[in-house]
DNA sequence: ATCCTTCTACGAAGATTATCGTAGCCACGC
DNA sequence: GCGTGGCTACGATAATCTTCGTAGAAGGAT
C-alpha cells in the first residue's frame, strides 16, 4: 500500500513468494495447492498470509475478478540479496568467503554450475 | 539440558553465540558489553537470553563461581551448516549455485579467498 | 555492622507469527 | 429461485521472541 518501507518477508511469506515467483500471478487456491504438496496447510491460512502480504507491500492483487489474482510485488533477486546480506551478518559474521566455502563443500553443484562460478571468479580477478 | 533436540537458535541467540564463539567462555557482562557496542540492550535482557540458551542446550554454564561463566554448547561450523541448509531452501529454493553466485557477485572477496574457492572447485571437479 | 554495587532469578508484558474457525457473499446448476 | 460449493473477510488464538522491571542474595568497602 503506502510507499513506506517494505519489510523483510517472514518464512511463511517467503514460501509464498517463491510460488509467485515461479508460477507468476496466481490465485490463493493455486498457491495453497503448491504449498500443500509439501506440508499440511489450511486454505484460509494461506489466504490470510497473502492478504497480509498485500498490506505489507510484498504482493499485489487484482480484485476485479471475483477470484483474486496475486502477484509478487518485490523482485526475486533483490529480495534474495537483502536476505543474503542479513544472513551473512548474523550467521557468518559477514564473511562471504566462508559462507561460500560452506555452501560449496556441502551441496552438490553440477559441472555447469561450477563452470559458471569459475567464470565469475575469473571476471572478478580481472580487476 | 536433556539430550532431546537442540533447536535452531533465534536471531538474538545467534548474536550471543557469535560472541561466545569469538571470545570463548564469557560472563553475561562481557557478552552484554560486546552487544552494547552495536546496539542498546539491557543487561537483564542478555542475562535472560543466555539462561534460555542453557535451557535449550545452546550454551552451558559454570555456576560454581558466583559470577557464572557461559560457553557455547554447539559448534560454530555445524550450526552454520544447519542455518545455511535452511536458508538455502527458503530463500534460494535449494540452489546452492545461485546463492554462491549472488554472494560472490555482491561481496568483496580477497584474492586469497578467491584462490581458496578455486582450489575447492578444482578438488570437486576431480570426481 | 551496614551500605553499595553487582550479580542471578523470575515473572510478565508487548510484538510478531502462524494458524484456523466462522460468517457472509456470489455464481452456477438444477 | 434456491441450494451448494468455493471464495473473501475478519477475528481470535496459541506459540514464540524479545524485552525489561523487580526482588533478593552475595561480596566488598568503610
Amino acid at each position: 500500500m503506502s510507499k513506506h518501507l517494505i519489510p523483510r518477508p517472514t518464512d511463511a511469506e517467503l514460501e509464498i513468494l517463491q510460488v509467485l515467483w515461479q508460477r507468476g500471478p496466481s490465485t490463493v487456491r493455486e498457491v495453497n495447492e503448491v504449498l500443500s504438496d509439501r506440508r499440511e496447510v489450511g486454505y484460509t491460512t494461506t489466504l490470510k498470509l497473502m492478504q497480509i502480504m498485500v498490506e505489507k507491500g510484498l504482493a499485489r492483487r487484482n480484485t476485479e475478478t471475483r477470484v483474486h489474482v496475486y502477484t509478487a510485488a518485490v523482485e526475486e533477486a533483490a529480495t534474495q540479496q537483502r536476505l543474503l546480506d542479513q544472513f551473512l551478518d548474523t550467521a557468518f559474521r559477514g564473511s562471504a568467503a566462508s559462507l561460500i566455502m560452506q555452501a560449496l563443500g556441502n551441496h552438490r553443484a553440477s559441472p555447469e554450475e561450477l563452470d559458471e562460478i569459475k567464470e565469475l571468479i575469473r571476471r572478478m580477478e580481472e580487476e
